[in-house]
DNA sequence: GATATTCCGTTGCATACGCAACATTTTGGA
DNA sequence: TCCAAAATGTTGCGTATGCAACGGAATATC
C-alpha cells in the first residue's frame, strides 16, 4: 500500500503537522483507506456522512441528485482535496450530495468523533488538527461570503469590475486569474459570451488590458 | 450587570450546555462583557480578530467599507447574533468588515485562543463547545452552498421556484417563508417588483398560491 | 506539419428583468 | 375611526444579457 505522504502533507488539515508526527496522527485517528472502482461512491447520497474524505488519488465528483433524479456537478476533486467535513461537523442527517469516482481512485476516511474528541493519550497534534478544521471551514466560509457579494452585484460589469480589483488588490495591478473564460464567467454567474463582450468594452474603454487569463487594470 | 442567561442558553454555540454549567464556562473562558455606545464599534475593519463577539443587548450592523470609503450594509445582529466567529477561526489578519452598534448595546467577548486550546482542568463542556464552534460554521457552510446554488440559476422564475420547492420539502405543501416581499427578493439576487411580478405569473398559471409571506403549492 | 479540439471573441436576435412611477392594500398609531 | 406609513401589486420602457451560431487563434494529438 502507497504511503500517499506526499499528498496527506499538502491537506490543509494537516498543515503545520510535522512530517515525522504525521503517521502516528493518523494511527491515532484510526484512518480506513478505501479503493474506490471507478463510477463507485466514496460517500452515498440520503445517508448519515460520520467521516471526513480525504482524496488520495483519482478524481471523484461531488453530485447533487434532485427528487426526478437529474444529476447536477457541484465540483470536482482530486488528490489531496477533501469532502464530507462541513456535512459532518453540521451532524446532518441526509446528505444531500454523492461524491462518485470519475476515475480508480483512493480515499482516506477520518472518523469525525474521533478527530472530534481528544485521544486518551492526548496527542499534541489533536489540537492542531481541531484549529486547522476550524480553520477550513471558516476560510470557506469567507470565499464564499465574498462571491456571494459580487454575486449579488446586477450587472456582469459591475462583478467584472469588482473581481478584477480584489484580484489587483492582492497581487497588484498586474495578474493572471486561475480560471479560464468558461470558468470565470460561471464564477461571476454570467454568460462566457456576454462575459467576453463585457471584457472587450473595458478594453475599448481603456481601463483594462488582458491576454487570456492575464490582466492589467489601467 | 444583567445576566442575559436567557440570551445566553439560546445562542447555538452554547447548544447543550446545562444552565448551571454556563457560569463556570464563561468564567473558564474568561470572557469580557462591554458596553458600546450608539455608533460605536465592537469590532474594527482592518485589525486582527481575536474574539468571538456576541450580542447580548441592542442592535448592530455589519458593515463593509470599500477604498473609497462606501459603506455597505452586510446583515444586521441582535441578542443572542454573534460575530467575528468565522474571522478568528481563519485567523484573517486584516478584518475586512467593522461591526458597528445601531443603538447602544452589550457585547460579549470570547477570547478564541481560550476557545480552541482546551483549559488546564478540562472542563468537559469544552469539548462541546469546539463541537457547537464546527456545527455553527459547518452550517453557514451549508446554508451558503445553497443558495449559491439558487443564484446560480438564470432566472427569477427558476429560482424562484427552485426555493419554494425546498421549502415545500421541508414543511409540506403549504408553509410560511421568514422572508416580505422584499427580503425574499434580496435573498433570490432579484428586483423586488420583478419577483411580484413573477409570482403573479405563477399564481395565474395556477401553479401557485399565497397570500402575503403564506405559500401554498399546487 | 497536418488535423482535430479546445478556447476565445464577435454579432444578431429575443426577452427577462431592472427601474421608476403609481395604485392598492395592510398595518400601526393617535 | 381616521390618517400616515409600510408593504405589496401592476405596468411601461429601455436595456443588459442569455443564447445560438460562427470564425479565428491557440493547443494538443498523431
Amino acid at each position: 500500500m502507497k504511503s500517499y505522504e506526499t499528498v496527506l502533507l499538502s491537506v490543509p488539515l494537516f498543515q503545520g503537522i510535522a512530517p515525522e508526527e504525521l503517521g502516528p496522527l493518523l494511527a491515532c485517528l484510526g484512518v480506513k483507506q478505501k479503493t474506490v472502482p471507478r463510477d463507485g461512491m466514496a460517500l452515498a447520497a440520503g445517508g448519515k456522512v460520520d467521516s471526513i474524505g480525504i482524496v488520495l488519488e483519482g478524481r471523484f465528483l461531488i453530485v447533487r441528485e434532485d427528487a426526478k433524479g437529474n444529476r447536477s456537478l457541484l465540483s470536482t476533486l482530486g488528490p489531496g482535496d477533501f469532502f464530507g467535513e462541513a456535512l459532518c461537523c453540521a451532524g446532518v442527517e441526509e446528505s444531500p450530495v454523492s461524491v462518485v469516482a470519475d476515475t480508480d481512485g483512493e480515499v482516506l476516511q477520518l472518523d469525525f468523533q474521533r478527530i472530534l474528541h481528544t485521544c486518551s493519550n492526548a496527542c499534541s497534534f489533536h489540537t492542531k488538527l481541531l484549529e486547522n478544521m476550524l480553520a477550513v471551514l471558516a476560510g470557506k466560509n469567507l470565499s464564499m461570503q465574498r462571491r456571494m457579494e459580487l454575486l449579488s452585484e446586477k450587472s456582469i460589469r459591475v462583478r467584472l469590475i469588482r473581481y478584477l480589483e480584489s484580484a489587483a488588490q492582492q497581487h497588484g495591478r498586474e495578474f493572471s486569474i486561475p480560471m479560464n473564460r468558461e470558468e470565470l464567467a460561471d464564477f461571476l454567474g454570467a454568460d462566457r459570451s456576454a462575459l467576453s463582450r463585457e471584457l472587450s468594452r473595458l478594453k475599448a474603454e481603456g481601463r483594462i488590458d488582458y491576454w487570456k487569463n492575464h490582466f492589467k487594470l489601467l
